[in-house]
DNA sequence: CGCATGGTTAGCGCAAGGGCTAACTATTTC
DNA sequence: GAAATAGTTAGCCCTTGCGCTAACCATGCG
């Protein structure tokens, strides 16, 4: 039950570690941006980049990782599309942050924040 | 002007690759959510770290790198304590992705978003 | 004064991040 | 079928992150 809980804690932290890291390069934040407008193939996302492919590669698949992508090879192209969950995940942990600043009285959220 | 844009521009970006470099440690993430509750003391803070000191300061000097907490020695302890405005500059970007999603219109922001 | 406490400095080790080139595979397309 | 296109794999380099120990101030207290 408990440790139910603590395993859950784990995972939680785990993907919200991914999350971050993922965020955390300048260029895959802009790829971020450029697929808020849509669905793109990793060539086509790479063009603003003086990069080269395989390094570029490095990134989608960090990003794949991490969930904040999905991807999907047809014939010899691959698209990359944005998944919206993860940023849920991120900005529930900013606002759960938020949240403790103001009352420090619910234990469970206690112990969610320090874990 | 655009110089000046851009140029503001490098160091937003900067200054968030700093932030979601921070997040993305789960001791840190601990630290700001005991920090949520108060001021507390560097040695208070790494009680429930499993860690040397010395490793313990250098996620303390990174807090405080990215601007996420501030520092003060008084005597011979060092109190930290939450800086919460780079909070608010982590949720501004996620929201502004979010807001790229639903409407593709705004020139600057693309601008941004891309940058 | 002398010792405990709270940080700090220096240096070391290992793993991971972010970049590269070279060479290769798998599709299209002409 | 040959050549261009789109990724992929392998391997190398260098820097940074995150942990450690050992030794060293600096302050507070009995």
């Amino acid at each position: 039950m408990r440790a139910v809980l603590l395993s859950f804690m784990a995972q939680y932290s785990a993907q919200l570690t991914g999350i971050f890291v993922a965020l955390s390069d300048p260029t895959r934040r802009a790829v971020l941006g450029q697929l808020g407008k849509g669905p793109t193939s990793v060539t086509e996302l790479a063009k603003p980049f003086d990069m080269a492919l395989p390094s570029f590669m490095k990134h989608i698949r960090m990003l794949e990782g991490s969930g904040l992508i999905r991807t999907r090879k047809s014939g010899r192209v691959r698209t990359c599309a944005l998944e919206k969950k993860p940023f849920a995940v991120a900005e529930a942990w900013l606002s759960a942050q938020r949240a403790g600043w103001e009352q420090h009285t619910d234990r469970l959220e206690q112990f969610v924040l320090a874990t």
